[in-house]
DNA sequence: CTTAGGG
DNA sequence: CCCTAAG
């Protein structure tokens, strides 16, 4: 019996990201929630109750790993023979979107996987199981499968393993449990259904997030059934708008009339714009598709402004289905700026962006390389490239004197990854970066 | 507007 | 990531 279903179980996790969720594996539905949520949170005590899951454990990590390996090493040697990322942008489409994709996937590994480093450079992955992981993957990749699988796993074990809940680390995580949380206990029999498959696909489609538009979609079911607790939830993750904005919003509305050098009212402030007009109204100084004239900054302002007071407008009017749909498309769009963790693909984009461009055209690499994400701005770019050579750099001097790796779990990058930083950072000095470099000054 | 640099 | 100063 219960090696049944752990073997089942077993078996399902390989393929968790190729099938979709029916009635047959339902019954295992429960283990693997245990596992997925061992996934996504670091190892703790409370898993010992389920010893017998952590026997197999191992096992299931390793082939999490090898499929992991293999896609790192795929997408990086698939772009190589593409003749680089410019033949994948120039081709737009196809390409892209499953490279999009790839990235999710990617990303979700990345994510998930927080320790074992020293696997990534075991070649130990053999040729019959990676065309099998392989195809699957890609295959499902295409079909969008992964987001419904996944999410469907992640909410399963949410509902169930609510209790484990405060592991900070992923946006995601922490929102959907929350979520769940405010719907109290088990009595939800949330189970993905086809509806919330098609949900999760339209919202994937417009804008192809992995994580925002789940988010949404928690957020609009939650608040359809929860009326009360929602608003305070979301009170919570609404970001306080910086101090930069409030200034200049009290100065437009109250025609030049305060000089707060910390406005601190902002809480109580009626028509302080939440988070998501301060991400548009950013946004449209970043990529202007409406305006195309340049705009003095306060023009600009005015512009981001207006759309607030007509938002306000929209959330005042009585129609509470379509302002929440609106409303929910802006602020998934808006809010994902926020914290986006890099993926190893984008990782791999930037830097052979760097290498064609050069370093220092933030512009050029956002523009050729990553036009389909409309977060990472150029500067954040920068900073990603900043970050990369720190870590490679520190990755190195770690790798050759102190082996022993205790305190950071921190998923060092993939070789080849680290060796191209490593280069171009030798070949474009970036300025006053490169710590390690001996001073040479005489 | 774009980059660099600091927080 | 965010913010600001400087070309």
């Amino acid at each position: 019996m219960e090696t049944d279903r752990k073997s089942h179980s077993i078996k399902k996790l390989g393929d968790v990201k190729c099938q979709r969720v029916d009635e047959s594996i339902v019954p295992g539905l429960e283990d693997e929630a245990t596992k997925v949520e061992h996934f996504l949170s670091e190892p703790k005590t409370e898993h010992v109750s389920f010893d017998g899951i952590l026997c197999f454990e191992k096992e299931n990590l390793e082939r999490h790993l090898k499929m992991e390996d293999y896609l790192c090493a795929f997408d990086y040697g698939w772009k190589l023979s593409s003749g680089g990322l410019d033949s994948i942008n120039g081709q737009g489409g196809d390409d892209l979107k499953l490279e999009e994709v790839l990235d999710g996937l990617l990303d979700e590994d990345f994510l998930l996987d927080t320790e074992f480093p020293e696997k990534f450079s075991e070649p130990d992955c053999g040729p019959c199981e990676i065309s099998n992981v392989c195809n699957s993957s890609l295959e499902c990749s295409s079909a969008c499968g992964i987001s419904e699988s996944s999410i469907a796993t992640i909410r399963e074990s949410n509902s169930k393993n609510g209790v484990l809940g405060n592991r900070v680390g992923c946006d995601l995580r922490n929102t959907i449990r929350s979520k769940f949380r405010s719907q109290g206990p088990v009595t939800d029999t949330v189970r993905p259904t086809r509806e919330h498959m098609q949900d999760l696909d339209e919202s994937d489609d417009d804008e192809k997030p992995l994580v925002s538009p789940i988010l949404s979609n928690q957020k609009v079911k939650s608040s359809i059934k929860v009326t009360e607790g929602d608003t305070v939830l979301r009170q919570k993750r609404l970001r306080k708008p910086t101090r930069r904005y409030i200034e200049e919003f009290s100065r437009n509305s109250t025609t030049e009339n305060s000089k707060h050098g910390k406005v601190q009212t902002q809480e109580e402030h009626p028509q302080v714009p939440s988070e998501s007009q301060l991400w548009r109204g950013r946004r449209k100084k970043i990529m202007p598709k409406l305006v195309e004239v340049p705009l003095p900054h306060w023009n600009i302002f005015l512009v981001s402004v207006q759309e607030f007071e007509s938002d306000s407008e929209l959330s005042a009017s009585e129609s509470e289905d379509e302002d929440k749909r609106t409303k929910r498309s802006k602020t998934a769009c808006d809010r994902r700026k926020h914290q986006r963790a890099w993926t190893l693909v984008e990782v791999i984009k930037l830097v052979d962006g760097i290498a064609q461009y050069g370093v220092g055209k933030w512009t050029d690499i956002k523009k050729l390389l990553f036009a389909s994400s409309a977060y990472r701005t150029p500067v954040d770019l920068r900073d990603k490239w900043r970050n990369l050579l720190r870590s490679s750099s520190a990755q190195k001097d770690n790798r050759s004197e102190v082996v022993n790796k205790p305190k950071h779990p921190v998923r060092p990058l993939p070789k080849p990854v680290v060796h191209r930083i490593l280069e171009l950072a030798t070949i474009h000095p970036y300025p006053k970066v490169h710590s390690p470099k001996i001073s040479a000054v005489h």
